[in-house]
RNA sequence: GGGAGUUUAGCUCAGCUGGGAGAGCGUCUGCCUUACAAGCAGGAUGUCACAGGUUCGAGCCCUGUAACUCCCACCA
């Protein structure tokens, strides 16, 4: 839209986009500081990986937050949207290792770790841009001077102090439990980063002898391989079938070591043969009887998976290696009883989808009790509310019946554990320094070589962004945030953790409400993913329909909490919706000679101004109380159904005669209320199509720079012309009617015809004359009370208000309009029907509220006297 | 074994605190009407999963059933 005469006749987004964003950038509209005479809106980004590309649930959870954010700034609060990237340990080391090894053959061991982290380090300088530059191409109104990163010197001053305040609450300690260990990311994992799946394997059945006899139980196993950290066979104490046996010795087969029987509880005497080897070191459930009975833990595997010294000659296979080889063994020994297939639960690394091997090992941890217990409260009490809310049960569940959080990674990219140890005399110091000397022998301490989890920095977020630890200004003003934005499928990483750490730490809440989204998924309901080849690239998407329709597209068509598929004919008639736009825009502009954007005189509004005027005040007010609930979907669609079809397939046309007559002294008027619906339509727009309406608003006459720091439209009690709107109505209702009339008897909108409007409403219908002409392709209107000197037999048509004649006797074909009325009066004495069985019954009209009642009561009335029109018209036919 | 969600037009989905079933896409008819064919006008299509219940009135509330999806869970 660079002339006003020459304007392109199709939205072309590449036109304007990036050069409006850069404005934008440039001006500052995104910067906020803490304003005393505003009341601040924050959100916090959820951050995405540096390692990470712009996805589609990353547009979807940006669109949303970036939405909530303008029409926050517009509504005049201090808003600020915080961004950044997070470091994320397991992914972003993985990748910096595959590209060493593939490069230059070397694997992070033989680099050492320095030298490995500074490899990272590169790549995250040349990588981290990456998803910021794609964050800024859908319109994101984020604070980039706040951009943040979670190894960035602030959050990891966060992170320590974090840990060493919990450390000496007792809240983080060491210890030796079972965890999650991924052999091929050669770390623990903590539980929620286990993904579980059903796995078709086997239960082998096998013979352990009982010392000094012949005799032999059996048990059942579906890891073979862990026979080898066996230290007991266990029953139930009340087996009848084993009583006698608690106490004795077994020879474990394959070794020469020895072990006892013992009795637990845990045994369940039904499954399997009701004899369980015990392996302490290698299952959670073994471990805790273990600790019961005092049993040694035997590591039967190294931190790869393969076999180590306990396995005796299976010492370096891997673990599946050994398994077979020690079942053909054990076959051979016929210590092998049988084996049947079964299907078991497996725990899968959720970064690399190797099995995990639950494994004992000494790792720290966080104490959750005591701190899930305030989180679950500050739910309960609505200090953080969900939307939808049913989210909050997920919530609840997690947080009940959560267990300890395994924090420590062996790994080397992220922060480091605070913890330092004396080779010499063992001792330990837990300090925010960089360097501890022993306090007992004055040695230098060697540090933790752990890293911590990433989701400890993550869960910081909220106020490790605002400066915390520090009492900042920032701090103080937008903390608690006001809506965190995120998908259902991160509440127990994030939302949970986010929300105990904040209140533990800052004894606030992090956010006052949890906007929780679905997740984005293929035409066929299938979770995009990189492995299945079916993501859709939002930048591919945004290069060819532009931003707005992505926006819009993620924006509308499904509610809160819900899955969406993504079509990209959707995003078609998205970018429809935004030519539909783009070309009312053009109208209105090619019609334009005012320079101001005002409402005129109210005294010189047309009915249709008025119709238009009503129209827009309740769609502001839609919009607004949409937003306020969260129903962002609901309140785009009522501006779609506004700008289509009240604005454009109406307003316009209505008010082209109008525009066209240079004589017309109401000219003017339509411009004005052209130009003030569609400008302050744009604004309403504007959350969630940033470009395409700060683009036209920039054309249209305006105060003010920007749209996006323009003031939000407010609703006005004088624009509410409901009467005039009523009568309006009428009119464009007869219009519909004769259009489908012609429609249905295929007359050519090239061939014109007489109209006679025969009403009680003349008045109204007289206002109406121009707009039959124009819509209703008709060649002269009359207006009368009287049927006095009508054909009745030309085509006739009874709308609420009116009967309406249409002279056109070559056209009428006499057996079909009977037809037609026949039908007519079936469907309105159904409806009579209807309505007088609701009038009749007493409960409904003693019980409903009076003001239904009457409604019904008009509605019969209206149809009864349709009917007389129609049955009238009959008869003159016949 | 627990928990949650979904079930509405051919497809994908809306439907706010219960008061005559909607949109987009697709489809059919007619239109290149000086903003827009990425368009205009008009049309067709639904036992709102099923069975009960509450109510004057249920797509919406309650109970149960079924199907699908997801999350959690240590039965070796």
């Amino acid at each position: 839209m660079e002339e006003k005469d020459n304007i392109s006749k199709t939205y072309n987004p590449a036109e304007f986009e990036d050069k409006l964003y850069n404005n934008w950038m440039e001006k500052g509209y995104f910067h906020a500081e803490p304003d005393k005479n505003k009341k601040p809106f924050t959100i916090v980004i959820p951050p995405p990986n540096v390692t990470g590309q712009l996805h589609m649930g990353h547009a979807l959870d940006e669109t949303l937050q970036d939405i909530l954010i303008r029409y926050k700034r517009m509504k005049g609060y201090c808003t600020l949207w915080v961004p950044g990237t997070d470091h994320a340990g397991i992914a972003t080391q993985a990748r910096v290792e595959a590209e060493i090894r593939e490069k230059e053959g070397l694997s992070r061991y033989d680099l050492g770790r320095e030298k490995f982290l500074e490899r990272v380090w590169d790549w995250k300088k040349m990588y981290g841009d990456r998803i910021i530059n794609q964050l800024k191409k859908i319109g994101s109104s984020c604070d980039w001077e706040r951009e943040r990163f979670t190894m960035d010197e602030g959050l990891s001053k966060a992170v320590k102090e974090v840990f060493v305040n919990l450390y000496n609450k007792g809240l983080i300690y060491q210890g030796s439990r079972i965890i999650n260990w991924c052999p091929h990311c050669v770390t623990a994992l903590s539980d929620v980063e286990v993904e579980h799946a059903e796995q078709a394997g086997h239960f082998w059945h096998i013979k352990y002898p009982i010392k000094d006899s012949d005799g032999f139980v059996v048990i059942a196993t579906t890891r073979p391989e862990t026979l080898f950290g066996d230290t007991a066979v266990a029953v139930n104490p009340e087996d009848e079938r084993y009583k006698n046996l608690v106490g004795k010795t077994l020879l474990l087969p394959l070794t020469d070591r020895e072990i006892p029987v013992i009795a637990d509880e845990y045994v369940d005497k039904e499954f399997g043969t009701g004899c369980v080897k015990i392996t302490p070191a290698h299952d959670p459930n073994d471990f805790e009887v273990g600790q019961r009975h005092n049993l040694e833990q035997i590591k039967v595997m190294n931190d790869d998976a393969t076999m180590n010294a306990y396995a005796g000659k299976y010492e370096g296979m891997d673990r599946y290696e050994c398994r077979k080889a020690m079942i053909e063994d054990l076959e051979k020994a016929g210590l092998l009883v049988k084996v049947e297939d079964h299907s078991h639960n497996v725990g899968q690394c959720q970064r690399c989808g190797t099995t995990v091997e639950p494994i004992v090992s000494k790792q720290w941890f966080v104490k959750m009790k005591p701190l899930a217990q305030p989180a679950i409260d500050a739910v309960k009490n609505k200090e953080t509310e969900f939307v939808p809310e049913h989210f909050k049960k997920v919530y609840f569940h997690w947080l009940e019946n959560i267990r300890d959080w395994c924090i420590s990674r062996q790994l080397w990219w992220g922060h480091r554990i605070p913890a330092f140890y004396c080779d010499d005399c063992g001792e330990m110091v837990v300090t925010k320094e960089e360097k501890a000397v022993c306090p007992k022998c004055g040695k230098e301490m060697r540090q933790d070589s752990d890293t911590l989890d990433t989701w400890f920095s993550s869960a910081l977020w909220p106020f490790s962004t605002l400066g915390w630890p520090d009492k900042t200004e920032d701090l103080e003003y937008f903390y608690p945030t006001s809506v965190l934005v995120t998908g259902y499928d991160i509440i127990p990483f994030w939302v949970m953790r986010m929300m105990f750490s904040g209140i533990e730490h800052t004894g606030e809440v992090p956010f006052k409400k949890v906007f929780i989204h679905g997740l984005v998924r293929d035409p066929q309901g299938r979770k995009m993913s990189k492995s299945l080849g079916n993501g859709v690239d939002p930048l591919e998407i945004i290069d060819k329909y532009g931003a707005d329709a992505l926006r819009f597209t993620i924006a509308t068509g499904n509610a809160p909490g819900n899955d969406m598929r993504f079509y990209t004919e959707r995003v078609e008639a998205s970018r429809n919706f935004a030519n539909k736009i783009w070309n009312a825009s053009r109208f209105t502009l090619m019609n334009l000679d005012i320079t101001e954007n005002k409402l005129p005189d109210l005294a010189d509004l047309q009915l249709e101004d008025k119709w238009i005027l009503l129209k827009y005040n309740d769609v502001v007010k839609a919009v607004t109380e949409n937003l306020d609930n969260f129903e962002l979907g609901v309140a785009l669609s009522n501006l779609y159904d506004f700008i289509w079809d009240n604005f454009c397939d109406w307003y316009i046309e209505l008010v082209k005669p109008r525009l066209f007559d240079k004589e017309n002294p109401t000219a003017k008027t339509a411009q004005y209320v052209l130009t003030y619906v569609l400008s302050n339509t744009m604004k309403l727009l504007h959350p969630f199509m940033p470009f395409i309406t700060e683009e036209i608003w920039q054309h249209l006459p305006h105060e003010g720079e920007s749209i996006m720091i323009s003031s939000w439209p407010e609703y006005d009690e004088k624009l509410n012309f409901r009467q005039e709107a009523e009568s309006m109505e009428l009119i464009m209702h007869a219009i519909s009617a004769v259009r489908n009339r012609r429609a249905e008897m295929n007359v050519p909108p090239s061939k014109k015809a007489k109209v006679i409007i025969v009403t009680d409403e003349t008045e109204v219908y007289s206002c109406g004359i121009s707009f039959f002409e124009k819509l209703a392709s008709a060649s002269e209107v009359e207006v009368t009370t009287s049927k006095d000197g009508i054909d009745l037999s030309a085509v006739h048509i009874v709308v609420p208000s009116a009967e309406i004649f249409l002279p056109m006797e070559e056209l009428v074909d006499r057996d079909k309009e009977i037809e037609r009325l026949t039908a007519e009066k079936k469907r309105l004495e159904g409806e009579i029907k209807r309505v007088e069985g609701k009038l009749s019954n007493k409960g409904f009209v003693d019980k409903a509220p009076a003001q239904v009642v009457e409604q019904e009561r008009e509605k019969g009335e209206k149809y009864r006297s349709m009917l007389d029109k129609v049955l009238e018209s009959l008869t003159a036919l016949q």
